[in-house]
DNA sequence: TTGAAAGCGCTAACAA
DNA sequence: TTGTTAGCGCTTTCAA
């Protein structure tokens, strides 16, 4: 039998279906005592509008594709709070999908959202390439690249962090509290923030003219168990670091629990607890960046023709001890 | 002019449209020829299939929709991403909503999305009352509780974590250790698993033969700031208690904010940095949670037709510390 | 192996 | 104020 449908309503009422729809979607010029008849038709069916069918015909599906890296993580997850709550306050829906950092993952993700004509995308890219893209932009669907840029494809709206400015900052403050050689650790280059980054370290040297040692940078995959071992071997070094400046949340956290002895640390991104532990950190603001992206996407959804803007929100730093003197659990 | 549709590609490739959907379906009983030509126009016209309409006529959307209370908690988080990886194995995409621990908000969002006609829930309850769901129920949507039960409407699937034996086992925990004063910070008792928790603390006391005192126990509303100052009342009280036991991951971080001298503690919820900072816990398992409840929901969404079950998950009790000797920061 | 026709449940356009 | 008709883009059914 499955559910009813507005005609089923209709016969129950004795109306025509387009009166129905029309008690539905509160259209007026509705007789209020055809319409009391219509609602308790649909009472007592248990009718409720198929959204599918009706987003078929109108072109418009009222949802929106999140595309992220992984929603388990603090980062994204606050990201993706923020753009849920910008699209329900427009009464869009939303599809959330993890790409868990892989291109070919994230294509599949936003190409299955695009299938299912979503009118929107926020992506946080994993890969470089967004050609494919194209045909998707050219059928009207709009894309806001949020947290990297794209590097290929149609130029799109993008929000960013100021993450070499951020970097920067992190490592001028080390450097001004006397430290002369400053490790880096961070996720691999091929990762958009974490190069970004790794130019604000370089800047921060230069301006203070102090020499770049590549023996002092360590990029490579997010695992935690890479990140400790890099961070051991940095400070085995013959004339090792006395300050790390690490290049995300996850980065800090591994390099923390690596540390065999008291060391000055600045790190980027603010987590949970890092004020109890004393962490000085470069904190941006996820949320912040979710909003800013979904009220692009939805001024362009709302007919906004402008050309693709770049917005770029600022970075924090907070001191805490860590980076003034040095980071120590007991 | 929008995109192009099956009939478009059916025209370019001078075929019919039924044609063009069988290559498009990788149905078999196509003239590889016939097929190549349909692929080439597929490729010109940049067609991709619409699965609104597809899913419109099939009666199935393959999407399913997920209410958390928050997506930027962290407990909540881990389940969400669960439930999306399992949701994706089975080729289903991922409606995501926070209900804010709002009642009217959860029922707006899981109507939303039965308007949308996902083919299945998976919902952590912020109301007890679930009668809104039994016309969904009716019309062949699948649903499943997590984390959480309801207090009403259909026996359905649910999977929760041993609350109370877990409590019970954290509070044995301080009381082996000689306490015989625990204060119990936890949620307000409207939330399930605040209460569940409590009963697991009143356990402990009456194994232990010890006296339950009101005065011990500040249950209330999950903001920071009332943790705070419950805990400061708490420990200057005429008698103190020497150890408490905090009800999640958030009020264990609020209280460790609010200590001013060292104090014994457990806390239910494990999360981040707590091994750092040495904080005795009892672990739940987020992404189980979440993988229990979707692979309960893929199996009625195959055609499991067995009377509801409730699923109960282990907790595990990790001692770091904070629950042997007592939680101090420097 | 291919195609024509009907219809999923709804809204838009146009009568009456 | 109400109703009729067509059709969104696809799959299903049945026929050729």
């Amino acid at each position: 039998m499955g559910r009813p449908t507005m005609n089923d309503v209709a016969a129950e009422a004795g109306v025509a279906l387009k009166t129905v729809s029309r008690v539905v979607n509160d259209e007026r010029g509705v007789n209020p005592a055809t319409a009391d008849r219509v609602r308790a038709a649909i009472e007592r069916l248990g009718y409720r509008r198929n959204d599918s069918a009706r987003t078929l015909r109108r072109g418009r599906t009222a949802s929106i594709g999140l595309v992220i890296e992984d929603a388990a993580d603090p980062f994204y997850s606050g990201l993706s709070r923020a753009v849920e709550d910008v699209a329900l306050r427009h009464g869009y829906l939303m599809f959330t999908g993890s790409s868990s950092e892989d291109p070919v993952r994230e294509r599949d993700l936003v190409l299955a959202f695009c299938a299912r004509r979503v009118d929107g995308l926020v992506i946080v890219p994993a890969g470089a390439d967004h050609e494919y893209l194209t045909p998707e932009l050219d059928a009207g669907i709009s894309a806001v690249f949020a947290d990297r840029p794209s590097g290929s494809g149609r130029d799109l709206d993008t929000v960013l962090c100021d993450n070499a400015g951020g970097a920067r900052a992190g490592v001028a403050h080390l450097i001004a509290h006397g430290h002369r050689r400053v490790g880096f650790v961070a996720d691999a280059p091929s990762i958009f923030t974490a190069t970004q980054r790794w130019y604000g370290y370089r800047q921060a040297l230069d301006a203070a003219a102090l020499p770049y040692d590549p023996a002092l940078i360590a990029m490579g995959p997010p695992e935690p168990a890479r990140v400790e071992a890099d961070v051991t071997r940095l400070l085995a070094l013959a004339d090792p670091p006395t300050a790390l400046f690490t290049g995300n949340g996850r980065t800090t956290v591994a390099t923390l629990r690596a540390l065999d002895r008291p060391v000055a640390l600045v790190g980027f991104d603010d987590f949970e607890l890092a004020d109890l532990l004393g962490i000085t950190v470069v904190a941006q603001n996820p949320a912040g960046l979710g909003t800013a992206a979904a009220d692009l996407l939805f001024s362009r959804l709302a007919g906004n023709r402008e050309p693709a803007q770049r917005r770029q929100l600022p970075t924090r730093l907070i001191p805490r001890g860590s980076g003034e003197g040095a980071f120590r659990l007991l």
